[in-house]
DNA sequence: GGGCGATTGTCATATAGCCTTACAATCGGC
DNA sequence: GCCGATTGTAAGGCTATATGACAATCGCCC
């Protein structure tokens, strides 16, 4: 019922709105059910946020990793991002395809790339970052601020 | 940041695990992240369930409509998923295939089919909802009683 | 009753995002 | 210096989806 839904990556999952008319029965008792759903909303708010660049949910969670750990290598993007070695690198090379992001020789390890931000990537980082945050705290307004910090250390904790 | 990263659906996400020594930065402030890292532990839940049959969320998603709206039309089906009607008549398919569902003509509109649960579809079913609810239910453990009825409800208004 | 736009299922085709496997270069410990 | 482990890479393939076109059928309107 999760993401993989789908859900879990990829995929561009369109709105699901509610089928009047329809019996969705134990569904709504299925927590996973209504993760999924909710997350497919603050997709939504996600893609509105990005439009017009290719970014995606995992392409942008780069971008941040990469600013604020630069220097990190393949192998451990790929662990951040919960896919195989081989594709964070694809990932890398489309990052860098784009001009966003580098790979530097590391002097401690011949075998090891280190992943950097450019300039370049670092602005389109600062104004992706300022609509996606703008999005998804509008996106979070449909609950009080007090429910946003409890949702925050429910899901917290079921990630955990 | 949400499901898509996949998905919504289809890819199959892998544990993401936090990584000792990176700095998440924002990303541990954006909503839209926080429901795409439980969706994945929901997701491994709903794996272990279903391990063996190639139910997938969608699948069992679709089973659980069958079952509750019996005749229900394709494309209706698609929208109930979220997807395009192409993608529901491929379920369908799958389900026929494994002798799960049937189309049967409809009387009132000779371009529609309405699809039905087989008795295996049933048991299956049967089985399959047992194992999904257990697992969901050992899942959602790591929240108390009433955190998780808190979640469920504001899952509920951040889908709507 | 006939005509016409809308709807339904279907099919062909394309794509995105992954994974798996295999491999060469390199590292680290013995 | 040797050998198992690790890193990035490349090739190939798979799955879930979307898009667009199509024939059959429906519903409405005249």
């Amino acid at each position: 019922m999760a993401k993989p839904h789908r859900s879990a990556r990829g995929p561009r999952p369109s709105s699901i709105a509610r089928v009047p008319g329809i019996d969705y029965a134990e569904l709504d008792t299925i927590v996973g059910y209504a993760l999924r759903r909710a997350q497919v909303a603050a997709f939504e708010a996600f893609a509105r946020a990005s439009a017009g660049a290719g970014i995606t949910p995992p392409r942008f969670t780069a971008l941040v990793i990469l600013r604020n750990n630069p220097g990190i290598s393949q192998t451990v993007l790929g662990e951040v991002l919960g896919t195989a070695r081989s594709g964070a690198m694809l990932l890398a090379d489309w990052l860098e395809g784009r001009g966003l992001a580098e790979r530097r020789h590391r002097p401690d390890d011949g075998r090891a790339w280190g992943l950097y931000l450019t300039a370049k990537g670092e602005r389109l980082l600062d104004t992706l970052r300022r609509r996606v945050r703008a999005q998804d705290r509008r996106f979070a307004a449909r609950l009080a601020k007090r429910e946003q910090r409890e949702l925050m250390r429910l899901l917290g904790k079921l990630a955990a």
